[in-house]
DNA sequence: TTTCATCTGTGATTGCGGTCACGGAGTTTG
DNA sequence: CAAACTCCGTGACCGCAATCACAGATGAAA
């Protein structure tokens, strides 16, 4: 018995059934790249624990923090590219160790077809990506540093779902396609107005 | 008998048949706003003929191009958002006289269960889109105004199908979030470099 | 053809963000 | 404890793009 239920409680039990026995749950380890640019997708993924972090592959090895994906979502791109055999240029990185449900894409077809829950469900995840995507274009597009830098906090935190995260200002950069000195002084700069404390290695949020 | 054929020549017969009993077609001016922020879609559109710009629209009034919708292309957000009744920040511009097909967003069930056709469009149509918007963030993340210049005029090029677009300075500013006069001495640059050529209201390609 | 609106070119200035250079603070390792 | 590494703070500098201020060009309207 695997977690699907627990974690897709709105799937109904057939559904269920029909997935565990034409898919499997699969392991990473913390840091592991879940999906790495340029690879076909020979499964679509649905996470059951622990959290992956979507980036952005630039031509020079740049990066830049899409979402996360987090315990009943699905890879929207695991899904799509799936179904049409194609390559992405996006990478995906365990963050914490992380279980998911792997589904041979060679069933897809069917699942579409015989389950209404599953393509809303399929469609739903390609829909909050979809607008996730709009606003990290709107950030990137109509706003400055600091505001982005401020989006991308508020993000953390909210998917951490804690007071306070562990990164250094380096990854934040590198999240950003920034650089660290430039972030460092945003940060200062947000320290100064009491809204969020620094130490080593941790940002605290005090007032958003 | 509509145009539903000549345009999606790969759907069978069936769903043809099934399609134009559902729905209909419409009719847009030059200029008229077919997708407004913050509307509910009420239909879904697959688009028969002329051209479609989308835009994101920021908090200020300002706007970003996302990209164009042709014949044989679907909104995808119209899809989606139809099925879940939801809003959209989107902006979608007729820019010549448009012919659409609109499916009330009711009939969407049962197209999805009955058509692996149908449902392989949609996936398709919303992977593209999200394609597009992939590479979006890739221009506004990793490169500089000039760079995303250019892959701006290439688009327009590649979507209007001719050597000579018909645009201002100010157009394309607006469209990119940046200011005229920054247009204008980029623009002047890759005429110099002898990639494009200039003339009021037009800019013809010369090699790219 | 004169007038007027729109579009384009170009300098000057400013500010944000990226880069360089360095020093200091905090942790880990031998 | 000392050395080595990683992380953070800060000044100096620079370049790109936004803005301001005009002037000239082009085309439509009167």
């Amino acid at each position: 018995m695997t977690d699907l239920k627990k974690i897709f409680p709105n799937f109904d039990e057939e559904l269920i059934k029909h997935l565990e026995t034409v898919g499997q749950e699969v392991e990473f380890d913390e840091g592991e790249m879940m999906i790495r640019p340029g690879q076909y997708f020979k499964q679509s993924m649905l996470l059951l624990d622990g959290r992956v972090k979507v980036y952005r592959e630039g031509e020079n090895g740049d990066e830049f923090f899409l979402y996360y994906l987090e315990p009943g979502n699905a890879c929207a791109l695991s899904i799509i590219c799936a179904t049409k055999n194609e390559t992405s240029e996006i990478k995906g990185l365990a963050v914490t160790p992380v279980k998911a449900f792997a589904i041979p894409l060679q069933h897809m077809d069917g699942l579409m077809r015989e389950y209404r829950q599953w393509y809303y469900f399929v469609l739903e995840t390609y829909r909050s990506r979809f607008e996730e995507l709009l606003q990290v274009i709107d950030q990137i597009a109509f706003h400055s540093m600091d505001e982005k830098l401020e989006f991308y906090l508020k993000r953390q935190f909210d998917t951490i779902k804690s007071k306070t995260i562990s990164i250094t200002h380096q990854q934040i950069a590198d999240d950003m396609n920034s650089s660290r000195e430039v972030i460092s002084r945003l940060l200062k700069k947000l320290e100064n107005s009491k809204r969020i404390s620094i130490s080593r290695n941790e940002i605290t949020l005090l007032s958003l």
